[in-house]
DNA sequence: CCGACGGTTCGGCGCCCACCGAAGGATCGC
DNA sequence: GCGATCCTTCGGTGGGCGCCGAACCGTCGG
């Protein structure tokens, strides 16, 4: 009787078709924002604010809130296979049209596609973290206390033409966290600078339409001297991996 | 979106305290009659036999008419899974401070509940997990690539009289996780079939008309003789022997 | 300072649905 | 035939909730 209220409870935040859809799309492993999850079911802003903080509150979602934005994902692996099962296995997942159920197996390969983007100004994925992780290496940024560019990157950038300019509102570095690697590359102005940089300087060109990039052969020798970083052969591009994206959230 | 539409639908049918209620109680594999389930979840006939159509209309029960009486009972295994599942991962642990107000009687049946009892057409419980622990002990059961059974398992339920016959679309051995102790016990036809023969040679008795279940001497030494497995001194429906479920061998 | 933007809160609307009691079968035992 | 039992159908009621737009707030970038 007690497990009932519970059992339907749980059951209750799925028995929705808004946050059934919220739920469906998150299967993909990434965190998407308030908006974007608004977009993707098709209902207004506030009411995807509304179905998120029950989500949250029933403990299937875990948010973090991130400057202006509310990323959201799956709380845990448990409730991702949790859903899965229920998504795969309920009679009517035999819908004909073609459009199965995203596993996160099927999302894993897809995280090799989009293993570069850009995120806002800065470079993200796989990419981004890693170079965020060369640059810490070679003693460009430190993160001892709070993450910062050292002497030496102001140098290291100075050198690849890149003048800062004096201090302004916007901090001159900071982590952004990336949802597909779940680990932080950089952003603000120098982040931002890099990524202006990797790009008119051909290290990296857009793939299609949206944020994903891939990096040039002139890149892989660029990274490889100025970072020490070495790209594996991963980034297998695909019309699937914008496609992958969220919607919306491309801007610049 | 389409998918939404049906996962929600779906849930939908447990999202509801009293249909949740009807699922549980239906856990136990038998068919319950219209007022049964009415009376167990204290609605009138009228709206139970309203939540049964809609429960059968979405392909959760199977009904079988016979006389005056409606029986109900889940539609296959895989739902008696999938409800399992969902009702043992459900975080409704931490479901807030005041809930349970329990009777005495209540706990006494939650414990014999807790040590035996069966789950659809399988034994789960304390036992459950107890078998299928002392069964991978054995050699009967494997779980190095998933849980299969060995050709020594195959041969024990041989030796039992248990001919599983000809591999047919339902799994010979499954896990079931056991949402009292969060463990897996065995399901599939080898699991039916250890159950069967447990209540058919009399080593486990049914209490009184619900799920529980609990081990005779009979059964006591056989589980003994044949898997080495020592119960203590069996779940019982009197309230004195409840201390005699093995609390310090719950948990491995 | 400003405007742009993402998100939240609030009031309100409308619909869905869980529930009940009463009336009406259907089936059983006699 | 009769009454008893089990169930279904139907009308009505109440509450919950999904949705929206408008107002508001905090953050960002200039």
């Amino acid at each position: 009787m007690d497990a009932a209220v519970g059992l339907a409870a749980w059951a209750g935040l799925l028995a929705d078709r808004t946050r059934a859809s919220f739920c469906l799309a998150l299967l993909d492993g990434r965190a998407w924002t308030v908006g974007e999850l608004a977009k993707h079911a098709g209902v207004a802003l506030s009411t995807a604010s509304e179905h998120a903080d029950r989500l949250v509150a029933g403990g299937m979602l875990a948010q973090r809130r991130q400057g202006r934005h509310r990323y959201l994902e799956l709380a845990n692996p448990q409730v991702a296979a949790l859903i899965e099962t229920v998504a795969a296995a309920h009679p009517s997942a035999r819908n004909g049209t073609g459009t199965p159920v995203t596993t996160l197996a099927a999302a894993h390969k897809r995280r090799n596609l989009a293993f570069a983007r850009t995120c806002y100004d800065h470079l993200a994925g796989y990419l981004g973290v890693a170079i965020a992780d060369a640059m810490v290496g070679n003693g460009f940024v430190t993160r001892t206390h709070g993450t910062a560019l050292t002497p030496r990157g102001v140098a290291w950038l100075g050198q690849l033409g890149v003048d800062l300019g004096k201090p302004g509102r916007r901090a001159v570095l900071r982590d952004c966290l990336d949802w597909t690697e779940r680990r932080s590359h950089l952003a603000g102005v120098a982040g931002s600078e890099i990524c202006r940089h990797a790009l008119a300087a051909g290290w990296v060109v857009r793939i299609g339409s949206g944020r994903a990039v891939k990096v040039t052969p002139v890149g892989e020798r660029a990274l490889a001297d100025q970072l020490g970083l070495v790209i594996g052969a991963a980034g297998t591009d695909s019309p699937g991996a914008a496609h992958a994206m969220p919607a919306g959230a491309r801007r610049r």
